[in-house]
DNA sequence: AACCTGGATTGAAACGCTACAACTCATCCC
DNA sequence: GGGATGAGTTGTAGCGTTTCAATCCAGGTT
């Protein structure tokens, strides 16, 4: 029961180790009669080198972390599995992390990555900063962030384009003929919620609409309640808008279920559109119009980026921002 | 910038490379002011013991693979992470695999994870039967299934109570006052389908209600698309019953966006239950009563009996199965 | 016939750690 | 005082690869 050596396979096929190893690496230096008496040893003993005497000997092993904050954000599942798909094609593995945001989780995740010798992380950073890239740097472990960050030249990153996605969204609205859009966003601090509001204003100001044709309803969260709370501000505004833009579906399917409660008909009364697409956005009462984000997409290309950079001594880092689209549906 | 063996560590402390590994793995046996010695070594020089040389030593590591259909499915991302929650805290590591059901796929996963030593792997089986189970035996593989099956007493598995699921659903409809109740199913060749309805039989019968008191709608799959249909099916039959329970909640998604389009009101008009509770089901246009399935505690268990396996050399195979719990919301 | 050339093969030294047998040296007991 | 005890420590042989300098040898040149 115990595992085949090189050794073996070696003595099985009457040649060297180091001829058996070459076979592995670099088969092309092999006589090719060499060649198969080595391929037909192999498969006779069913040879399985071992990676653990490989990464000791060359140094670092092809695992790959995945430093999320939470798989189950539907969002990163999409990324995981993208990142997971490309790293697969190319002989990576990928070692899932959930951090839950805590910069000592994360932390700890990234000791064990150093020590099982990763190749490098994808990851989306508890706390971005200068010194915090320095750190991961100092410990020399290649990264690729998931964040929307032009401030960091030395790193790659890949992200959403949110601008360019309220943008669409708030465009479509406009084009249906919505004279006033209330704008749904989360709490100020948050890149998301500036950028796609951003996107919004910049579709007015296109659109040639007066720099107040857009009211803003700030919540505190991306919740579905703080959704339907923000629905009952608009339904109770004095002359509440007829289409609504929210930063996220959460928040979308909370509006519309606060106007639906309230007997008001969507899309007819009041428009809604969201951003993210969910697979709730499908699935509601009323499908949902969102800004669809391939995060499939955006895990590979992380990946890619990484392996680039592992790969190619020559490699310049970069940003990569993926442009959302407009996934139309009944709620608009 | 090359990294610190033990050999420094132990230079540095002034004794000998066996003692700081038994530092490392057993410090216990070191005498107190020793042990303090080689910690501060260990500190200072910021020593990470090697990954690969440990698992290269003792011939294992610490990996265990987790080998699903698709971390994408809600309920495999929770169980995903319920796996990562449990290994983590027992010094383990996931290695994410989706097989995407494919039998070739799968294999490659065990190879690999055969090459890293892994631990053991917590798997959905894509074709499950004495001979698939014998041959990852035959690997060396130790194995969690998340399958629901009494044949093979063998092997570690965890999965759901669907029976008592679709018991539960029922009752609650039943108790709510329905007469009838309608049962939409997937394919009937999948253990969920036929499990999820023998329940719903089985409380129909414990409330004493006639055998043909449940109406049987079965569809060609678990999606929103075929849940619309069959909610057309049952609004066109001459007298549809008054609540209806879904083998799956995208079924029941489907259901409701048939029935509401067709003017009727849930619940009053009609109630509807679901099955799994997934995000959709809270964010529902009507929010959808459901069965809630606790995957992040299946992935918890899956992990915590693979442990065992590997620690305990008494262990005995153990199917764990979850009851889940009904979770009550607006549309019944 | 002596000498080159270069493709093919190989021996053996790492890589960093674990485990075990062997050793040291106080302490205790008769 | 001699010996036994045992807690604490250590030397070193693997673990299975990779890599590189060294070797081998068939064929071609002069």
């Amino acid at each position: 029961m115990k595992a085949v050596s090189i050794r073996q396979v070696a003595q099985k096929a009457g040649v060297s180790v180091a001829t058996v190893s070459n076979f592995l690496n670099r088969p092309e230096v092999l006589a090719p009669t060499t060649r198969d008496r080595v391929r037909e040893a192999v498969d006779v003993l069913g040879y399985r080198p071992n990676q653990a005497a490989r990464q000791l000997s060359n140094g670092h092993g092809t695992g790959v972390g995945l430093v999320l904050f939470d798989v189950r954000n539907p969002f990163l599942t999409g990324v995981a599995r993208g990142a997971e798909d490309h790293l697969h094609t190319v002989g990576r593995t990928v070692v899932l992390c959930n951090t839950d945001v805590d910069a000592g989780k994360e932390k700890r995740y990234l000791e064990m990555l150093l020590q099982q010798q990763a190749q490098g992380v994808l990851i989306t950073p508890s706390e971005l900063s200068r010194g915090w890239v320095d750190r991961v740097r100092a410990l020399g472990l290649r990264m690729v962030l998931f964040h929307n960050s032009t401030d960091y030249p030395d790193v790659c990153s890949v992200a959403v384009d949110d601008v360019a996605g309220g943008e669409m969204a708030a465009t479509h609205l406009l084009a249906r003929g919505h004279e006033r859009i209330t704008c749904v966003t989360g709490p100020a601090h948050m890149r998301q919620s500036v950028d796609r509001l951003a996107g919004c204003h910049r579709a007015a100001a296109l659109a040639g609409r007066p720099e107040d044709s857009v009211d803003v309803v700030e919540v505190g969260a991306f919740t579905l309640d703080q959704g339907r709370r923000a629905g009952e501000r608009i339904l109770a505004s004095p002359k509440p808008s007829t289409a609504v833009f929210c930063a996220n579906d959460l928040l979308a399917l909370g509006v519309m279920q606060s106007v639906t409660r309230a007997g008001r008909r969507i899309p007819d009364d009041i428009a809604v559109v969201g951003f993210d697409d969910i697979e709730s956005a499908a699935t509601a009462g009323v499908p949902l119009t969102s800004v669809h984000v391939d995060s499939h997409a955006l895990g590979s290309a992380a990946a890619g980026l990484l392996v680039e950079e592992v790969e190619d001594p020559g490699h310049r880092h970069r940003r990569l921002l993926f442009a959302p689209h407009l996934v139309e549906r009944a709620s608009s």
